[in-house]
DNA sequence: ATATTACATCGACAGACATGAGTGTTATTG
DNA sequence: CAATAACACTCATGTCTGTCGATGTAATAT
């Protein structure tokens, strides 16, 4: 999944010359950047990554209450952490009575994970 | 690489009763999620990621003067950028005369990489 | 020596972020 | 209905981030 920018051959100058043309930039592809970028920012905090893992493991739904013990940080916190992997379409939770079940959206890391490999 | 937090079994709670027993943290694991949270936070930005993916395209070294003109961003945001990636342990750099070649270093991603496939 | 070029660093600023305390909401139990 | 439990939300706070303009540094060219 590659960007494709494109580079501009690269020469020694000559004097006020400068170093290297141009390049045209290519938005078509700024999405694919955005989006990626998007997904590796939410899952650039250890709490927030360690929460994927632990979903990723348990392949059914976690309950936030199962959740909050692992980590040594106070239940709001943590719920502002799910927030933002729900935002982030890593996520998705589903209430059942008293109890919010997480569980990772399939494929929603397909596209960095590919990118990555 | 999994991370390997162990979650609580579940289930219905009696009255005054909490929802699930306490976890023990495995903090053998928590270095490994540090180090990948800190390479996804270095991706975490639209320019760093196209930023590496024109670095691990072309395998050699890059000079600065050819990343700059790819993105609507000051040289100094550029060069930001760079050291952020340098100092996640993602790129390095060259000093040769004037110009500074960036490279990939190799397998810095494959962590990372692992973990999300 | 002076000018010019490539790149990094500094200083500043606005916006985003992580966190906790407190509060609200909803559902269950008694 | 009252009490309690699970969870999300609001607000406040301190820190980090992305950005640019200005400046610094080192190397090359004239």
């Amino acid at each position: 999944m590659p960007v494709d920018l494109e580079l501009a051959p690269k020469q020694k100058r000559a004097a006020g010359e400068r170093c290297c043309e141009p390049v045209v930039y290519p938005d078509v592809q700024r999405d694919h950047a955005l989006r990626m970028a998007e997904a590796a920012k939410a899952l650039g905090d250890p709490i927030r990554l360690q929460l994927v893992d632990v979903l990723r493991k348990h392949a059914g739904k976690v309950c936030v209450c199962e959740l909050v013990p692992l980590f040594e940080v106070s239940q709001p916190t943590l719920s502002h952490h799910l927030k933002k992997l729900r935002a982030a379409g890593i996520v998705d939770s589903e209430r059942q009575g008293l109890w919010a079940y997480y569980y990772v959206i399939p494929d929603a890391l397909k596209e960095l994970s590919a990118w990555l490999s």
